[in-house]
RNA sequence: GCGAGCAUGGCGGAAUUGGCAGACGCGCAGGACUUAGGAUCCUGUACCUCCGGGUGUGAGGGUUCGACUCCCUCUGCUCGCACCA
């Protein structure tokens, strides 16, 4: 390594270390000022104590773009904390045999070095660590809310259950039937578990979408999360008890008439009912509870899997049509899913697909009451359900009717009588949050035998999650409940014996009000910041993973609407625009242990330092694309901060004015250069555009190069000087510590972050000649020096006069001639 | 199965939204400096070529004076959703 390259190491610390002895950082959360803005990105759970590329890549970008907005002016709230209780946290724990307060902290205090280590702007008086008793005491407070407010629940219900984490899980933490930490297949069980009534948001949620800047993609997927779906309500009354009836939930009430039989999940339990008390042939009970047993055990990946064959019984018992009174056999199927819905639904062969498959199978009546606007539709002759719009057919007095306005009288006709009417319906479930693990925040209830549950006071908060554990490890039931001097308590109400609630709470409810908390992390008495949310609120850019789409961003969203709706909170929506950082593949494929092409940023930053590794991840590609890591591709970047840094150290020892680089002092072309740049660097940062940013100021240093050349005299050094101040400013946000080395050693005066970004002129962009395309036929064929500001006709004439489009002109007629001005002339000949 | 996105040199990737395809970087080649160069600086680098030019943005077709960009068909990859009644 020779001497005259950038002493990355020691700059590196000297500049971290002055920027928090002059408290550079440091955010004045009530501030007077007009200009700021929340720019936030998800926080990190501490499940080892390294820092990944994905970190990097994550935070590194996000901080540039934080203090590319400070140096326009913005004050700029960057904070940053630690999502520390749950699964990933606790099972790093159970690894290394440790207690997971323990670990957590530990690993905390390693990952606020290495944070530090990206030279992030994170003021870390704001810091919030979810698994302590000062965060997690307003986790328990916000459970209260909720609970007060109605939209905390207990019930009974069937939940997803990992084997392997021993725990319940959400929906959205089982997607596909797979646990999202460690993809053992979930399975199905039936426990008494606390709800949050998201359900109750659906619509809110559904409209807020419309009001924020997020990708297309995500909201496209809480759309179809949310599910909602407008359809009727429908009533079929059992033939042998008709104060009994089975409710389905159709979007095609128009299809009411083709009703051939009635199909029920193996869930609902109608099922036993019906073959035991209403069936015609109770012999048939035996094989019934077989079929519910059987599907209750299958996974839901192979039960929802479209190409397996339906399979049902009949139950034996019939159900009334409510508009004809004709008799409808009742069927269990698990085509018919328990969570949807009613878990029951009115089966119409001829316009619906399952219908049709287990119709055929089973040999039940199909009946077409739907034919297409311009053709008929016989049921012998179908091959496959007919389910698009029509006219309604064989439907007595509504026959006739075309399929859209039938859905609506259907359902008003059947609210009339008393056997349905309109009603929506939702994908989303109520999201279970109890987990039966130690490593999260006990939730703030207490069962009494005489009051049943009763919620802990808000000022006896928190309930201290007990350190002194000896098994912590999950058991199948929380391992809380095994404390009996934590689990033994008096109810608040009454004063008599009571016992804890022993689960603890979903993760997600702690990241779901995170980032109103940092606002206040410095405050102990009270949960959130009035005046503080009031200047910052929303968001103005949050950064996290597409993953996140039906997760946390759901949960983040709802709980900031509720409490904006009681109150408490100033906006509805929490954060104004989503970006989603994509991924770093490397050898063109994801990174992972098992391939071993894992890169480990720690190896890259010490031997090209954390401005470079840094700059090379934004330089890779797209943002919101990712891109592929490349062990020499780092050169590049490497090459490039010491071009500029020697160009720098030139300049040693003599004194850098203040003015911006003055015309005359540089070719026209770098100095339009300088301003290209500097504009384009603007937006492309403003747009997350890291690569072509960074691209754009390596053109202006190869023209830099360019022009000085061989020169040494004074007045291009001067010259040099002023240009590089410039530049320092320009990549300052990209390589902060760089950025500020640069600054101070051309003699600027206090931090580089607080000066202004550079200015550009418009006028100095524009170039006094334009290179003329001439096209014939579509073809380049010559390229001329022209005015600028040269008219439509003198364009034309000058592309007409050049002998290259004289010669291929010979003999042939001048058609049509289009002129783009400052671009182009195409010579349409022939 | 349905839906969305993507496909550009040896490689990573650009292209002001219909107007010079390949910016910038890696790699490679040549030159300069040098005891030396795996440092640095400069030049070149899509492909073919009889040196006139011709061909090129996954494949095929279309719209247009003009298409990487818009439309249709197909292929491949990535990601969602997946019996939601």
């Amino acid at each position: 390594m020779s001497d005259d390259r950038y002493p990355f190491q020691e700059v590196e610390k000297r500049w971290r270390n002055w920027w928090h002895e002059n408290e550079i950082h440091d955010v004045d959360l009530d501030t007077d000022e007009e200009k700021c803005r929340y720019i936030l990105v998800m926080f990190s759970y501490p499940s080892s104590s390294k820092l990944h590329i994905g970190h990097w890549w994550n935070y590194a970008p996000t901080d540039s773009y934080a203090r590319f907005l400070r140096m326009n002016g913005y004050k700029i709230f960057e904070p940053m904390g630690f999502d520390s209780f749950g699964l990933p946290a606790e099972n790093y724990a159970i690894k290394v045999g440790t207690h997971p307060k323990q670990t957590t902290e530990e690993s905390i205090e390693f990952i606020e070095q290495q944070l530090d280590e990206i030279g992030a702007m994170y003021d870390w008086r704001y810091k919030v660590v979810t698994s302590r008793p000062e965060y997690y005491r307003w986790t328990q407070w916000l459970f209260l809310k909720l609970y007060n407010h109605g939209l905390a629940y207990q019930k009974e219900g069937l939940i997803n259950w990992c084997p392997s984490c021993q725990t319940v899980l959400a929906n959205e933490q089982a997607e596909g039937g797979e646990c999202e930490r460690c993809h053992s297949t979930v399975i199905q069980r039936k426990m008494t578990q606390w709800y949050f009534k998201v359900t109750e948001y659906a619509d809110k949620l559904l409209e807020g979408l419309d009001e924020i800047d997020w990708p297309e993609s995500t909201k496209k997927r809480q759309q179809n999360w949310i599910g909602r779906s407008e359809g009727a309500n429908i009533k079929f009354t059992l033939e042998k008890s008709p104060d009994k009836y089975i409710e389905t939930f159709t979007t095609r009430p128009d299809t009411l008439f083709g009703v051939t039989y009635v199909v029920l999940a193996p869930e609902n339990d109608l099922a036993i009912e019906c073959a035991e008390k209403y069936s015609d042939t109770p012999e048939q009970l035996q094989e019934v509870k077989d079929y519910i047993q059987r599907s209750m055990q299958t996974n839901e990946v192979e039960r929802t899997s479209t190409t397996r064959e339906k399979t049902g019984v009949f139950t034996g018992a019939y159900a009334m049509h409510p508009l004809t009174g004709k008799r409808l056999p009742i069927w269990v199927a698990d085509y018919v899913l328990g969570s949807y819905g009613t878990g029951a639904v009115m089966a119409v062969p001829a316009h619906d697909q399952r219908d049709f498959e287990f119709a055929e199978k089973y040999e039940l009546p199909i009946q077409v009451v739907i034919r297409p606007m311009d053709g008929l539709l016989e049921a012998e002759e179908m091959r496959e359900a007919y389910e698009g719009p029509g006219i309604m057919m064989n439907s007595e007095q509504f026959s006739g009717v075309r399929s859209e306005d039938g859905k609506k009288v259907i359902a008003e006709k059947l609210q009339k009588l008393n056997l349905g009417g309109p009603e929506i319906t939702y994908r989303i479930r109520d999201w279970s949050i109890s987990r039966q693990r130690y490593w999260g925040a006990p939730i703030p209830l207490v069962h009494c035998e005489k009051c049943g549950a009763v919620p802990v006071p808000e000022s006896d908060l928190p309930v201290l999650l007990p350190d002194e554990i000896k098994e912590y490890r999950p058991k199948g039931s929380s391992p809380l409940g095994a404390l009996s001097d934590w689990m033994d308590t008096t109810c608040p109400k009454c004063g008599g014996q009571a016992r804890r609630d022993p689960d603890t709470m979903d993760t997600y409810v702690c990241s779901s009000f995170y980032h109103l908390r940092y606002l206040a992390a410095d405050d102990h008495e009270q949960p959130f910041h009035a005046k503080r949310m009031k200047k910052w609120l929303p968001i103005h850019t949050y950064v996290g993973g597409p993953e996140h789409s039906t997760g946390h961003l759901i949960y983040f969203r709802f709980i900031t609407r509720f409490l904006h709706d009681i109150g408490l909170v100033p906006v509805a929506e929490p954060a104004q625009r989503l970006i989603h950082q994509g991924i770093i593949t490397h050898a063109g494929s994801r990174m992972s242990k098992s391939k071993g092409n894992v890169v480990n940023p720690d190896t890259f930053v010490a031997n090209y330092g954390s401005d470079v590794f840094r700059m090379y991840l934004m330089f890779m590609g797209d943002y919101s694309e990712g891109g592929d890591w490349s062990d020499e591709g780092i050169t590049g970047v490497d090459r490039f901060i010491n071009r500029i840094w020697r160009l720098a150290t030139r300049l040693d020892g003599m004194n850098v004015d203040d003015t911006f680089p003055v015309k005359g002092d540089y070719t026209d072309d770098l100095y339009r250069t300088l301003h290209r740049t500097i504009e384009a660097v603007g937006s492309d940062l403003e747009g997350f555009a890291f690569n072509t940013a960074i691209s754009r100021i390596m053109e202006l240093i190869n023209a830099t190069y360019l022009w000085i050349g061989e020169k040494e005299d004074a007045a291009t050094f001067k010259a040099l000087g002023r240009l590089l101040k410039v530049v320092a400013r320009l990549i300052a946000p990209l390589a902060p510590h760089f950025g500020e080395e640069i600054w101070h050693r051309l003699g600027g005066e206090g931090s580089v972050f607080d000066q202004s970004w550079p200015e550009y002129d418009p006028k100095a962009m524009v170039a006094e000649t334009i290179t003329l395309i001439v096209q014939v036929n579509g073809k380049v064929r010559d390229r001329i020096e022209v005015p600028t500001d040269a008219d439509q006709e003198t364009l034309k004439t000058t592309a007409l006069a050049s002998e290259k489009i004289q010669e291929m002109m010979q003999g042939k007629q001048l058609r049509k001639a289009i002129v783009v001005p400052g671009k182009l002339v195409n010579l349409v000949i022939g």
